[in-house]
RNA sequence: GGUCCCGUAGUUCAAUGGAUAGAACGAAAGUUUCCUAAACUUUAGAUACAAGUUCGAUUCUUGUCGGGACUACCA
């Protein structure tokens, strides 16, 4: 009976039903589970989860100690999940059978969706990436892709329907920048021509542009020109604006142009979302949306819900919502940033009709998402209310932001490849290369130089910036991700010498009584599912991170102090497998929802 | 100026209002005839400051100090 409430339930909700139930027994109140304050019992303590009385003196009007002893008393008598109770001031300890916790492993042991729920129900669609095409990808790109991919796993997950969006920001002044430098100065070199990436073969001719750029200004303003002029009259700028004007006039050569410059990028992209085993279920381009952003804005204009100013530009006004009035069309009728979102928005939803949309979009654009979403829901937009900002903190270096003016902008690529060769490294220092073959071994250093990097960008809550210390995240000792991806070879070693195809699932469980290292790190994979879903509802992946650290952490402990395949009798040891057979699942499971592969050997 | 975010060991990060604030790195000292020592064990070390709310505050409120973001007819 216990077994098939547990399949619906986690175990603190089962304490914390057991205390309902109590407490209407005893004191004839009913209380919701909320009310209910559920605590691990600190180490030093006898117990394993502790109920706090103190909020529930007032409701019951009676001393919190007495509360604790009636209620330790009646659930050790009458419920047969708890063995012994201890009642320290105000603080109700309570121990699980170990039975309970024996029946569970038993029943979850070869369980190979352990961890996945049913409990989402909803339509999600998810945005990230969402680069520009006038440059490669940076390290602080690095933090949004595996943000958004970890966030899309992690609620699909749960029951989710989800939809991984790219929006490709195409178009614009940034990449007339790179046309206009290499019409300049590449002498129609392609990226084939120069053996270069093709993102960063564009990228290349964004700092020429910028490089020319300031020469320009510093001639003008040798000349006398202040400052602010010399920035809007060099040359080249005037040239940039003016390609836009072409592009946006349909010009044939500036789009062929442009086509082919973006193509090159793509196919750099390309490569680097391959390497780093991220993928999209759809791309937007906002050469195609930004339009329709237009014509949303015109119609609302004549609905009243906007206002015009003297030089024609288009306005709306928040100040109803404690903010101030933002432009949504220029004087001379051309889109800004925040028309293009507003028609990629409605876009999409007539695409999918999603409940929820969420932006993984950096923390310096909260304001901006915050009016996007205002003015949706002021034009009465069905998309507006399930717009979300997953917003995170920049990454920033010990010496403070990166700068791509000061060139201290660490290339997504260059971390990508250091880190794998730091894998090589490693892994050959330590002598760890015999029995693979070199495919393998490639394989291997890929799957532990981003096992690094991915763990190292996804511990960090997401709403925190983050610094970036090159040291320490080549670390592959400690809280990251080489540590669990260790553990997890080790359990599948120890499977491989246990030949565990007749492990038998039912154990004689009288007879087994759990060393205090085992018990945790039963009760550390009960509530697994739950901690998966409490990621999901907040959408942080770094509780993840934490919750494989941990079994990690745990699962070597409990290696140190006792022998799986030489324990004393035959139903321990068979205990101890299925251990190992759970934890490895949910090590597992937990590293694939991070983007992580779990390898086997290492 | 206005709006918002953040101040926890030397450093990087944890902690639904709960017990003596947890880890990791770094530092110091140990563990290998035994399932992978990329492991494990031990030691030292922190809530910026001041009030308030209450049985109880790192967490909530206010103020001070310090850091950051946003506040473009840029994207």
């Amino acid at each position: 009976m216990r077994k098939n409430i547990f399949c619906v339930m986690n175990l603190v909700h089962l304490i914390k039903s057991a205390i309902q139930q109590a407490v209407f027994a005893l004191y004839q109140k009913q209380l919701s589970v909320d009310e209910l304050p559920i605590n691990e019992t600190k180490p030093e303590f006898t117990g394993d989860y502790t109920l706090v009385t103190f909020g529930l003196s007032k409701l019951l009007q009676k001393k919190p100690d007495e509360i604790a002893h009636e209620l330790g008393n009646y659930l050790v008598a009458n419920d047969a999940l708890f063995t012994e109770m201890e009642v320290i001031k105000g603080f109700l300890n309570l121990s699980i059978k170990d039975s309970f916790l024996l029946e569970f492993l038993a029943t979850h042991f070869q369980q190979s969706n352990y961890g996945n729920s049913e409990l989402g129900d909803k339509k999600i669609m998810v945005e990230y990436s969402s680069p520009n095409t006038n440059k490669p990808l940076h390290f602080g790109h690095l933090r949004n892709i595996f943000l958004g991919h970890a966030v899309s796993a992690i609620l699909k997950n749960v029951g989710h329907e989800v939809i991984k969006v790219n929006l490709i920001n195409d178009r614009g002044i940034h990449i007339c920048k790179s046309m206009i430098a290499w019409q300049l100065f590449a002498n129609k070199q392609t990226p084939t021509d120069a053996h270069v990436k093709g993102d960063h073969f564009v990228g290349d001719y964004y700092v020429k542009f910028n490089d020319e750029y300031k020469s320009q200004m510093a001639t003008l303003m040798a000349e006398g020109m202040p400052e602010d002029e010399a920035a809007k009259k060099a040359p080249i700028m005037l040239a940039a604006q003016d390609m836009l004007r072409q592009w946006e006039a349909g010009d044939a050569d500036t789009l062929a142009l442009w086509k082919t410059m973006n193509d090159w990028v793509y196919a750099g992209f390309e490569v680097s979302y391959q390497k780093l085993g991220i993928t999209f279920d759809r791309y937007y381009y906002e050469s195609n949306t930004y339009l329709s952003g237009k014509s949303i804005v015109e119609k609302a204009l004549k609905n009243n819900l906007l206002f015009q100013k003297e030089d024609h530009s288009v306005w709306i006004d928040l100040s109803d919502a404690g903010l101030d009035q933002k432009l949504l069309l220029r004087g001379d009728g051309t889109s800004v940033y925040m028309t293009q979102d507003i028609g990629t928005a409605i876009l999409k939803y007539l695409d999918y009709h999603m409940d929820q949309s969420v932006y993984v979009i950096g923390d310096e654009q909260n304001y901006h998402m915050q009016v996007l979403k205002l003015i949706l829901q002021k034009m009465q937009e069905p998309c507006a209310d399930g717009i979300q900002h997953l917003s995170y903190g920049m990454v920033e270096l010990p010496s403070g932001k990166m700068k791509s003016r000061e060139g201290t902008v660490v290339d997504a690529d260059d971390m990508v490849d250091e880190m794998i060769a730091i894998a090589k490294k490693n892994t050959e220092d330590l002598g760890k290369v015999d029995g693979f073959t070199s495919e393998e071994l490639q394989q291997l250093y890929q799957t532990l130089g981003l096992g690094a990097l991915k763990f190292y960008l996804l511990r960090v809550d997401p709403k925190k910036k983050m610094i970036f210390n090159p040291e320490e995240s080549i670390d592959f000792h400690g809280f990251t991700g080489p540590f669990v991806q260790y553990s997890h070879a080790r359990i599948c070693s120890i499977l491989r010498k246990a030949s565990i195809e007749s492990l038998p699932a039912e154990l004689s469980l009288s007879d087994i009584t759990l060393s205090s290292i085992e018990k945790n790190l039963l009760k550390l994979l009960a509530q697994y599912p739950t901690t998966i879903y409490q990621a999901a509802k907040e959408m942080n992946p770094s509780i993840v991170c934490n919750v494989v650290y941990q079994v990690a952490k745990e699962f070597n402990g409990f290696l140190v102090d006792h022998s799986v395949l030489k324990a004393s009798d035959e139903s321990v040891k068979n205990m101890r497998l299925q251990l190992c057979l759970l934890s490895k699942q949910v090590i597992a499971h937990g590293l694939n929802l991070l983007g992580i592969a779990a390898p086997e050997r290492m």
